[in-house]
DNA sequence: GACGACATACCGACTGGTTGGTATGCACGC
DNA sequence: GCGTGCATACCAACCAGTCGGTATGTCGTC
C-alpha cells in the first residue's frame, strides 16, 4: 500500500520527515498553497532529497494519505471503546472518542484526506482515490459494529450499516469545515452531540435509564 | 455589503463575469490552484480589467462569497417549501429541496464558501470571515422555523435551535466532501436522508400516519 | 454647443519573485 | 565500484500585481 517497496519510513528519515511536514502543512494551508520548497524547509531537508524520494508533488500526497490511514487505523484500533461488550456502546464510544479528539488548534484535529480531496478531486484523480480509500476504509471499521447492533436492537427507519457509517464521516468532515469557518471546535462538538443523539434514537434501547448528555 | 459603492454588478459586465468565473472555477479547483490569468481567460476579460475592479485576488474571493450569499438567499427565499403551514414541514421541505439540488457534476452543487474556507481559514482571515458569514447567515434562516417547531412539538433531548440549524449545514458540507471523494452525489443523498430522519425523530409528531420515505 | 477637466472602464506589456521539476555531484556503506 | 541517500545549482513556466496608455463618457461653464 506504501509507494516505496518496503520500509515503514520512520519519522527520523528524510522521507518520514517530509511526510510529517506534508501532513501538518496541508492541514493548515491546503495542497496548492503549499510549495515543495516550503515542505523541504519544514522537514529540514533539501529539494534534492524531496525528488529523490518522490517523483512529484502529487506522489507525496498519496504516500502521506496512505500513511495517514495506517496511523489513524492504529490509533482507533487501540482505543478503549473497542473493549465494550455492546456494539451500540462501541459506536457511541467511537463518537465520544472523536469528540474528545477535538482539542488544540483546528489544523491539529482535522482530517488530511478530507481537506485535500476538496482541492484535488477534479485535477488529481489518483490523490482523490487515495483520499476516498482513506475515508471509506475508516468508515468500514465502523460498519461491523453497526451491523451487529442492527441485529440486537429494534430499528427506526430503513437504512444500511454502510450508509450510517458513511454518515458519521459526513458529519465529522462537515464539522471540520464549520470549525475552520468559525475558528473553533465548539460547533464540531455540538454536531457530534447531534449525531450521537441520532444514533441513540435509531437504535431503540430496550430499557434502562434515560439519556442525559449535552 | 458589496465591495463596490452601488451597482449590483450584473453578469454582463467585466466585474460580473469575473465573479461568475471565480465562483465556478474555485468550486472545481480550489482557490490557490486558480490563477488570476485563468480567471480572466474564463471571464473573457483582460488582467487590466481584473485589477481595475479588484485590488487583489483575495478581494474577489470576498466579493464572490458576498454575491454567493445574496444569490442563495434569494434562491431559498422563493423556494416553495416556505408556503407550508407547519414549521416542521418547512424544515423537512428545506432538506428535500437541498436533496433535489444534488444534480449534475459535483462542482455545480457544492458550496463556494465551504470549499474555500478549508484553504484559506488560516491564511486569509477576511475571506474566512466572509465564508463564515455566508454559512452562518444561511443557517440563521432555518433557525426561526426550528424555534417555531420546538414550541409545537414534544422534543427529544436538550438542544438549541441554533445548534440544529448549524448541524444541518455540517451535514451538507460534509456530504459535499464525501461526494467529491467518491465522485458522485449518492453519498450526499443518503446523508441528507439520515439528517431528515434525525429531524423527524427529534420532533415527536403528535399523531397521523407513520413515516415512510427512503 | 463647444471646451477643458476629470472619472470610469478597460487594455496588454512588463516585472520580480516563486513554482515544480531536473541535472549533476558526492559521500558512504556493501 | 556501485547503488542508495542525499546536496547544490539551475531552469523554464508561471505567478500576482504594476504601469502607462486609450476610449468613452459626463460634468460645469462660458
Amino acid at each position: 500500500m506504501n509507494s516505496h517497496p518496503n520500509e515503514p519510513s520512520p519519522s527520523g528519515s528524510a522521507r518520514g520527515k517530509l511526510l510529517d511536514a506534508f501532513t501538518t502543512t496541508i492541514r493548515e494551508k491546503g495542497y496548492a498553497a503549499t510549495s515543495v520548497d516550503e515542505l523541504c524547509a519544514k522537514a529540514g531537508v533539501t529539494k534534492g532529497a524531496f525528488f529523490h524520494h518522490f517523483p512529484s508533488k502529487g506522489s507525496v500526497a498519496i504516500a502521506a494519505v496512505d500513511r495517514w490511514s495506517e496511523m489513524s487505523d492504529a490509533l482507533f484500533a487501540r482505543a478503549p471503546y473497542h473493549r465494550l461488550d455492546d456494539p451500540l456502546d462501541r459506536i457511541l464510544g467511537y463518537l465520544d472518542f472523536r469528540k474528545a479528539m477535538l482539542r488544540g488548534p483546528v489544523a491539529e484535529f482535522t482530517c488530511l484526506a478530507g481537506t485535500m480531496v476538496q482541492e484535488v478531486y477534479a485535477t488529481h484523480p489518483d490523490v482523490r482515490r487515495a483520499c476516498d480509500a482513506s475515508i471509506g476504509g475508516h468508515a468500514a471499521t465502523l460498519e461491523a459494529d453497526i451491523a451487529e447492533a442492527m441485529k440486537l436492537y429494534r430499528l427506526r427507519g430503513p437504512w444500511t450499516a454502510e450508509s450510517l457509517a458513511l454518515h458519521t464521516q459526513v458529519v465529522l468532515q462537515g464539522a471540520f469545515i464549520l470549525a475552520k469557518a468559525k475558528g473553533g471546535a465548539e460547533v464540531a462538538e455540538a454536531s457530534i452531540d447531534h449525531l450521537r443523539r441520532y444514533v441513540e434514537l435509531l437504535f431503540a434501547r430496550p430499557r434502562t435509564g434515560g439519556g442525559r448528555k449535552s
